[in-house]
RNA sequence: GUCCCCAUCGUCUAGAGGCCUAGGACACCACCCUUUCAAGGUGGCGACACGGGUUCGAAUCCCGUUGGGGACGCCA
């Protein structure tokens, strides 16, 4: 039997974390199997539906790098054969019609709240009662027959065994009044049709699974496997909502957030392979089971983010890396990068990627290679330069820089220690002014790999420092 | 209110009755390295929610309590 999993998101926002991860498990154990994967847009609430959200969730998707199976399936297409399955059902009287009201339903809800009585809110008012009785002008639901007495059980991949008193399951409407169908009949129909063997999702969708289950038991259909996957929680331990502060993808994106990070934190979030912390996605693919995925909910963490996004910020490919930094230096910057920003970048990248924990971030330390002379100076470098001998020791140092025949880091080293060596100062000295001319700054990577990535024109050429 | 689920360091987790004086990672602290800032290295702080059982033995099994979360729509 060939593993089909989906991931079916209602497209009433963007992809947020703890769909992502949905996602990715879904496609995880799918790849891991070598089964199918597929894509269900939930939109058969069309007036809360959108295209945007749509294009949100597939962008999110594919930035994440989860990539589907067959065409992406729209749930509302499917409508006609949603209808059909719940014509079937009433032919069967496995289904009825139900003419309340929504006051009446209301007000059944709100009796059970207030007596406090244990059962459902809908009295099952129309179940039994002869069609004949239908006021006129009203146009019914169709509700499904839930069993009355018993209990149901599921074996669920992730919870383990879960029982439910049928008797506190409510005949849940199929079809609304308009002839649309409801998610209820919707899902399990497609998930049918898909061929679906393995419903993995939120843990919010348990309870349903009861009902679906009965649903497929009124079709004749066999009954896939699920595993509900615990909720992501904020850093308060409520559920991640959008209320809360929950994001989309995109939003990390925008952060300076890899995609491999996001991938490798959100497996790490509920699901765990020994101690391994950072596992790449062919290994993930190779471990991944929903026997290891944990039952508690886990919190969202942005540290653990940060640090893994420095941790892929470091096996990134230079070239890649710095191409994506120019990109986003050239949208954002005001001033005219350098000729040779995208050679230096390349040269240099590695010495800003260990002090970045973001793209973003080395995008902003990349400032001393994006630009030619002369230089923005920040607030203590100026300072510095300002200082003491400050300037005239750059000058002269300048001096023998430019006799350097080779001009690398170790020659660049020892003839700036012998220059201070010479005149009585420790290297600091001397290093935090050359700082401060060629990068404009306090802080930056080590200065001699400064000097080597400038090279010696543009290095010569800062040294002169013009302005101030 | 009813139903369902969950419970190991602050956080993510390892742990499937003896390997546990509970391991790893993030965060935090200290030290080392050092031309700045980082990175890196070393070390430290820090948890089995509580109470009963079962057992020679329980973080692991059972029950209860407490705490947390979720679901109760003609939303998905």
């Amino acid at each position: 039997m060939t593993v089909v999993t989906r991931f079916a998101p209602s497209p009433t926002g963007y992809l947020h974390i703890g769909g992502a991860r949905t996602a990715l498990f879904s496609w995880l154990f799918a790849r891991h199997h070598g089964g199918k994967y597929i894509l269900r847009v939930e939109d058969t609430d069309q007036k809360r539906s959108t295209q945007d959200a749509i294009d949100k969730i597939i962008e999110g998707l594919s930035w994440l790098g989860i990539d589907h199976d067959g065409d992406v399936i729209f749930q509302s297409q499917n409508a006609d054969r949603h209808a059909k399955v719940a014509e079937q059902l009433l032919a069967e009287g496995k289904a009825y019609k139900c003419y309340c009201s929504p006051e009446e339903l209301t007000e059944m809800r709100e009796k059970v709240l207030k007596n406090g009585t244990s059962g459902n809110f809908y009295n099952n008012l129309w179940r039994d009662r002869d069609p004949s009785e239908a006021p006129a002008g009203i146009d019914p639901v169709l509700r499904i027959k839930m069993p009355l007495a018993g209990e149901t059980s599921i074996s669920d991949l992730v919870q383990g065994d879960v029982t439910r008193a049928n008797n506190t399951l409510d005949d849940f409407v199929i079809m609304r009044s308009d002839g649309t169908p409801t998610y209820m009949l919707a899902v399990v129909v497609d998930d049918h049709d898909i061929g679906a063997t393995h419903v993995i999702r939120g843990d919010d969708h348990l309870n349903n699974a009861f009902r679906q289950f009965h649903l497929y038991n009124a079709c004749g259909w066999h009954v896939p496997e699920f595993a509900h996957i615990p909720l992501i929680h904020g850093a308060d331990g409520a559920k991640m909502s959008k209320r809360h502060g929950a994001l989309g993808v995109d939003h990390y994106a925008a952060l300076g957030i890899l995609p491999e990070t996001m991938r490798n934190y959100l497996l790490r979030l509920g699901w765990s392979h020994g101690d391994d912390e950072t596992i790449s996605t062919e290994q993930a693919i190779e471990w991944f089971g929903l026997d290891a995925v944990g039952r508690s909910p886990a919190r969202f963490d942005m540290d653990r983010i940060l640090n893994l996004n420095s941790h892929y910020l470091k096996e990134a490919d230079p070239s890649q890396l710095s191409e994506a930094v120019l990109q986003i230096a050239r949208e954002t910057s005001d001033r005219s990068l350098s000729d040779s920003a995208l050679q230096r970048l390349e040269s240099g990248i590695s010495g800003l990627v260990q002090r970045a924990k973001t793209i973003t971030e080395v995008v902003d330390l990349s400032n001393l290679y994006l630009f030619d002379t002369p230089l923005k100076f920040n607030d203590k470098a100026r300072e510095i330069l300002t200082g003491e001998d400050a300037l005239k020791r750059i000058f002269e140092l300048a001096e023998i820089l430019s006799d350097l025949t080779l001009w690398d880091e170790s020659h660049l080293n020892e003839a700036v220690r012998e220059y201070a060596d010479t005149n009585g100062l420790k290297l600091g000295q001397v290093a935090q002014p050359l700082r401060a001319a060629l990068a404009g700054s306090n802080v930056s990577p080590g200065i001699f790999e400064v000097m080597v990535v400038l090279g010696r024109n543009e290095t010569l050429e800062r040294l002169k420092v013009t302005s101030l």
